[in-house]
DNA sequence: GCCAACGTTGGC
DNA sequence: GCCAACGTTGGC
């Protein structure tokens, strides 16, 4: 008899779930039967509807969701009456019934919605003091399932990825200060650190050795500096730090950890091999002297695990430790909440809660509501029934509000006109926001720039990259607040005259970078007088987005003549006088550089700078790596682009290109690693727009 | 992707 | 505790 209750009890777990809904049931018993409920030890386990089927506070509060419900129980037993919660959105139809089907966690017996919820430290914790306080029956929290009330951070994923027994993954040397609890099914599966991950990652991404470039470096120097002209070497160092490089794909922080220990006399061999992880390599399984968990050292004299690092924790998805340390290549993929001076978690909310404002434009200096727009109208103080809770219209900063960008790419038909200012000492360039369309948003013109916001920007964004700030190389970080002197749809095309003094630098990032939320930023430095330049008002031959978001800052600090280049500049000068192939845009650069951007990012060429140095010596670029020299492209061409003829000649052959877009790579390891495409090492990067990638990684040879 | 709705949070 | 308004969610 026990037994067959017992094999009833247990038969539902082998079942699917999606047959029956007793599983489900049993398993939310089972979850609160595997809970430790202090309060109430005499706890009957009574059965309980599906979650889905049951009213919405009911659901929200009937225990499962530890944190947040013991929230909602204080405040119903405060008020004596159940708050009944009312639904955000329009009201949901039949379906969602079903999809709370699929959003059930049939494992755990809890719905996928609640691990999407957002909550930061502090309302955790005030979560966690109110449930402390209240003396409700709430868990104590059980550190396996703290992820299931966090943010999905890449950890929680992680963590509930393989905590899931279908894909039990061993780690032997993974850290995990977790004691084994009964959420954890045997085998032992313990929380991958992100150390692991990382080195697993490498394992499988890094499939192609680094190759380092300085051979082709140094034939750059040869071939293109002359004795003497010691003023070339600077330019040259744009090419020679990239091209340090391996010329696989964009770096990830994967593969910057993967190269930490390059430098470490402790891994001797990981230069060499590249492809090798540390863990199989050299797997230093030291103890954390905080938790005592064993951990993968990745040098000699580590003592602390990865999870007893707090910086490092709250940094991992950058650097570790010793990248920090090091100076940073500049093939990095930042998130897009990366916090640049890895300061505390109250300063990123500070800049988190202001980064809708530019504190500069009239938006964000007016301080009454109009009164009249929607959103006045919506807030109580004017009678409304405070449902929208948005600042008033006329406040919403320019530059930074959703709001603007949502109606600038509604209308989708503004543009920037631009004329110079002179300002006491200083020389301004004014953008005024043009719109097709009347809008009840005052636009006044926008003065542009000035110093402070040029060294704020430059302290924030320096560092960052490969090409310094010293090089008068700036760019934005993704994700980071725009300043206000950032503008929207760049009017950069060739075939306008573009009044630019002296662009001291770019870095556009490219189509596929724009596409994942990144911001490709253009800084202009204005070093010429404005005599040199027309005001005719600039207008786009085509009504194309163009993800150029230029940054134009104050004339102060002028280029001294040894950054100026007579040849150069002439063919800079002329290049200006000529329609350029189309999308094509002449600056020139600090160095002096002549560059040639393609600003269309609906051009293949979107990712291809063309690059004139002093002696006219060109290279091509292609999403931040240098095309390599046995590129037919140099063969087809002059080795110096002297005339305006070659160097339309050569973007002309450009468009007939395309870029490689590598190859899958099918053993990545990690399930819920995202499939990434890399490229073989010696990757053509150019190639005919007719195909998809080169021969090299048409073939490539797995390291 | 847009937008209404609203939870949440920082400032006072 | 109140207010302003930011960020997120979910329906369409």
């Amino acid at each position: 008899m026990t037994d067959e209750l017992n094999r009833a009890s247990s038969e539902p777990e082998t079942t699917n779930p999606e047959e029956t809904m007793h599983p489900i049931e049993a398993d939310i018993n089972a979850v609160e039967e595997n809970t430790v409920w202090d309060d109430m030890p005499g706890k009957v386990t009574v059965e309980l509807p599906p979650d889905w089927l049951k009213p919405m506070e009911e659901d929200e509060d009937d225990g499962v969701d530890g944190l947040r419900s013991s929230e909602r129980i204080t405040r119903r037993n405060n008020d004596g009456v159940p708050k009944v919660k009312r639904r955000r959105g329009r009201p949901p139809i039949a379906r969602n019934v079903r999809q709370g089907l699929n959003r059930l966690d049939f494992k755990k017996g809890l719905h996928m919605d609640r691990t999407r919820r957002t909550k930061n430290a502090r309302s955790l914790l005030d979560s966690r003091r109110s449930g402390l306080s209240s003396g409700n029956a709430t868990p104590v929290p059980d550190p396996s399932r703290t992820p299931e009330v966090l943010p999905r951070t890449p950890q929680s994923i992680i963590h509930s990825l393989t905590s899931t027994p279908q894909r039990p993954r061993l780690t032997p040397s993974s850290i995990s200060n977790t004691p084994n609890t009964e959420f954890n099914s045997p085998p032992r599966l313990t929380r991958i650190s992100p150390l692991n991950i990382d080195t697993s990652g490498t394992r499988n991404f890094i499939h192609t050795p680094s190759v380092k470039l300085g051979n082709v470096s140094q034939q750059i120097i040869s071939s293109s500096s002359e004795p003497g002209k010691a003023g070339t070497e600077l330019p040259l160092r744009l090419w020679l730090y990239p091209s340090m490089e391996p010329i696989s794909p964009t770096k990830t922080q994967d593969t910057l950890i993967s190269d930490l220990p390059v430098n470490s006399p402790d891994f001797p061999e990981i230069t060499l091999k590249g492809t090798m992880s540390l863990k199989e390599s050299h797997p230093m399984l030291s103890k954390c002297e905080n938790c005592g968990s064993p951990f993968s050292a990745q040098k000699a004299g580590d003592t602390l695990c990865y999870t007893c690092r707090p910086k490092l924790q709250s940094n991992f998805k950058m650097f570790s430790c010793a990248a920090e340390k090091k100076h940073s290549p500049p093939n990095i993929v930042f998130r897009k909440d990366f916090v640049p001076d890895g300061g505390d978690d109250d300063d990123w909310a500070q800049k988190k809660r202001n980064r809708r404002m530019c504190r500069q434009c009239d938006a964000c200096l007016r301080e009454e509501d109009c009164g009249k727009c929607d959103f006045c109208m919506d807030k109580p103080k004017y009678g409304g029934s405070n449902k929208k809770r948005q600042k008033c219209r006329l406040r919403q900063c320019k530059f930074q509000s959703k709001l603007h960008s949502q109606t600038a790419k509604a209308r989708g038909r503004r543009k920037w006109n631009y004329s110079f200012k002179e300002e006491d000492d200083d020389m301004f360039i004014e953008a005024v926001l043009e719109d097709d369309e009347p809008s009840n948003i005052e636009e006044d013109p926008v003065v542009l720039g000035n110093e402070g916001s040029v060294m704020a920007s430059n302290e924030m964004y320096s560092n960052t990259s490969g090409l310094s700030a010293h090089q008068g190389l700036y760019y934005n970080m993704p994700g980071m607040p725009v300043p206000s002197h950032m503008l929207g749809s760049g009017p950069l095309c060739n075939n306008n005259p573009v009044p630019l003094g002296e662009v001291i630098g770019s870095l556009p990032m490219g189509d596929d970078v724009t596409q994942n939320g990144f911001l490709q930023i253009e800084m202009v430095r204005v070093g010429s007088p404005p005599s040199h330049f027309t005001e005719e008002p600039v207008s786009e031959p085509q009504l194309e987005p163009t993800p150029v978001i230029t940054q134009i800052f104050s004339l102060a600090g002028a280029e001294s003549d040894c950054d100026r280049d007579q040849g150069l500049m002439e063919l800079f000068t002329s290049l200006g006088q000529t329609v350029l192939p189309p999308h094509w845009v002449c600056v020139m650069a600090k160095g002096p550089v002549l560059q040639l951007l393609q600003c269309s990012k609906l051009s293949t060429m979107a990712d291809t700078i063309v690059q004139i140095e002093k002696g006219f010596f060109f290279q091509v670029s292609v999403q931040n790596q240098p095309l390599l020299l046995m590129h037919a492209i140099y063969s087809r061409h002059p080795t110096c682009l002297e005339t305006v003829d070659d160097v339309v000649s050569v973007l002309l052959d450009l468009e007939g290109l395309g870029v490689c877009q590598g190859y899958q790579s099918l053993d990545m390891g990690s399930p819920w690693e995202p499939r990434m495409c890399v490229r073989a090492a010696l990757c053509d990067l150019l190639i005919s727009k007719d195909e998809e990638h080169c021969m090299k990684c048409t073939q490539p040879v797995e390291g």
